[in-house]
DNA sequence: TCCCATACCTTGACGTTCTAGGTACGCGCG
DNA sequence: CGCGCGTACCTAGAACGTCAAGGTATGGGA
């Protein structure tokens, strides 16, 4: 991820995981690749912000946890969207349309 | 600016502030004014970061600024683009583009 | 055997923003 | 005249989130 990318991820992470797991639950380093997935590697979501973001929403509420197993046999800790999870990725969504057409506002060309 | 708003504003207020001086050299204090207005106070810009983050864009090569006098006779310190804000602003915006394409891939309804 | 991918986690440094102050001046109001 | 308000600059300290870099452990393939 570029320099300026790495910035303006800052805030939209934990709208990221939100809706990530709205799809269902899913394991944290899942939750990672498949962001990068799906956003063609635009962004990254490194360790050592994933394992603290996931930390702190639990700690919020928007999101629980439990242990499981994996395909292969691993010890996985599977995360899920709680009703304060789905109702705090309503909120955020929203705002992040708010900032993007607030964005477009200023950005708009000459 | 509603707390979720506070995050998502990391990264974009460089853009924010290039992008305003585009439109010509404006002193700090009007710079805030302008992207709060243009917005409609959906960015709202505290001193706090504004002034640290003029001298840190004026130290990365940027920005220029000159003191002059505002219409009221205050003493206030006028900003302008330089050739290198120019190419800055040019790569932000382009890469502000990705990222909102790409989070419109994550957040695309079920 | 060794390395890689999976899967979890932590530590410390870093950068950015905010809160909360400070300075200074001109204008309008009572 | 005194006072508050808006303009206009600036700073220090704290809070917060991310990152780089490390650690642990296991299973599969070369």
């Amino acid at each position: 991820m570029p320099d300026s990318n790495r910035s303006i991820l800052q805030g939209t992470l934990d709208l990221l995981i939100l809706k990530t797991l709205s799809w269902g639950p899913r394991h944290g380093y899942a939750i990672a690749r498949w962001i990068e997935e799906t956003t063609d590697d635009v962004m990254r979501i490194e360790e050592g912000s994933l394992y603290p973001a996931l930390y702190r929403m639990q700690k919020r509420g928007w999101i629980k946890s439990g242990w499981g197993e994996s395909d292969i046999g691993k010890r996985i800790r599977i995360y899920s969207l709680t009703p304060a999870g789905r109702a705090e990725l309503r909120a955020q969504s929203a705002q992040w349309d708010v900032m993007v057409k607030a964005m477009a506002r200023v950005l708009r060309p000459a």
